[in-house]
DNA sequence: GCGAATAATGACTATTTGGTCACTCTTTTT
DNA sequence: AAAAAGAGTGACCAAATAGTCATTATTCGC
């Protein structure tokens, strides 16, 4: 497997398989390689969303992209490899976008910083809805299944992304920003609400006017979050389990 | 198709294929009939869970609960119509307590009687998730793919699901209760919370004390909803697409 | 206990699938 | 322009898969 008669990356290099080819001049051949990766990966991707990523077959995604069921195999090594190719831009933007909201919030003070880390957050999502709605609708349908197969990196970026906004709700939480609730729960919270609503966004439910969304999840939010006027009084409502009680 | 040699069930049964038998008898072979479906439903669950829902063959299935592939086909004519049994009681008991929900969210005229209402049907969320805990699972995993082949009823669930909730959220917002936000928008914003915490405490992520979750959302959600005093005031904060606004 | 109805079995078929490879075509290098 | 390197092709293979069915085993009505 390691040894190929084809041009197979020899060498250090660290990035996976087939992605990366050798010579890599600035000619003629790697501009017609884009071009080819970039069919691949949107014919895949459309399959994807369509039919789920389980359900494509490498014929599925050859065939859509008109090459030959060999010529998949020069650019990726298996699904798997391509589901991360897809992945690698969104999940760079997003990652350094949460990272960089937790150096700010790890300095904020008061409320109004905070709002303006989460705002820069806001602001790369919005950029990944535009700039990639099919990876965006891709990991929001396939990131709660297990993590096996072509869909371990999804689930993988999912549990990133539980984890930076776990840690940004407990800095947000440690200068005392915060209602006093468990950053992990508040923080998961706010992750479903806004992956719901991204999914109501590129499904094209009846979401209204989607300037006002971001208005909406706002208010919503962050007064959910915000350390309101005189907590912890004793007496406060509680959402049981129980069906009735008088 | 529609002849068969074996124990189809001839006549006018509307319920599907396989799953329901000729002459049911109050005997011996109902019982051993309920036991073997079990056995199925239980080891298909149980790796649907794992694997995913396409991950899993038939031949998985069979072999994991122990019997003849051929047994399966006399229990279910397919993958789809074994997930829909699966789903089944989940669904009854879910969409009946959101419609209960509505019924009393119709009658509400005070907040408490909008909190009561909430209440009840968070009592039946729960009770899912004690009663079918996998099964509520592979709806998490699974409900926001797309609705093709095994995959549809759970997708279809989760379109009832999201519309009443926006039923629900239009009621008690018709009543003056909700602050003035689009119902669509901050019933899908609620779904998507609870979902993602019903996912974060089925696999096992660290959410803290159990009994505090209830709690917790309902700070979070419902003063998130509620209408606060004094709103209406122009110049709200906006949390706009913008990377920065000076 | 006995014949009929029902259930279980697993070998079998037809199809699909991931992955390979010898070969041809195109671009780059010399 | 010729040789070398890279890229594309599709027939091919072994393994896997959904679904069937003749046969065997179990239970039921009597």
């Amino acid at each position: 497997m390691a040894t190929r008669a084809g041009p197979r990356s020899e060498g250090g290099d660290t990035s996976a398989g087939a992605g990366s080819r050798p010579g890599r001049p600035g000619g003629r051949r790697e501009a017609h390689r884009r071009e080819r990766t970039k069919e691949l990966e949107d014919a895949a991707l459309k399959l994807f969303v369509e039919r789920g990523l389980d359900a494509v077959t490498i014929d599925d995604i050859t065939q859509a992209a008109g090459v030959a069921k060999g010529t998949f195999y020069r650019y990726f090594d298996d699904k798997a490899a391509l589901v991360d190719a897809l992945l690698a831009p969104v999940r760079g933007e997003l990652l350094a976008g949460m990272e960089a909201c937790g150096r700010s919030l790890a300095q904020a003070r008061d409320v109004e910083a905070m709002f303006d880390a989460y705002r820069a957050v806001a602001a790369v999502i919005v950029g990944a809805l535009l700039q990639y709605p099919g990876v965006v609708r891709l990991y929001l349908q396939e990131s709660r299944g297990p993590a096996v197969g072509a869909r371990t990196q999804v689930a993988e970026l999912s549990r990133l992304v539980a984890r930076h906004a776990v840690d940004i709700t407990q800095k947000a939480h440690t200068h005392g920003l915060l209602r006093p609730i468990r950053p992990a729960v508040s923080a998961l919270a706010v992750v479903g609400a806004v992956e719901r609503l991204l999914l109501a966004v590129l499904s094209e439910e009846d979401i209204g006017n989607l300037l006002e969304l971001p208005d909406a999840l706002t208010a919503l939010v962050l007064d959910g979050l915000r350390l309101p006027p005189g907590v912890n009084k004793p007496g406060r409502r509680k959402l049981d389990g129980g069906p009735k009680r008088p």
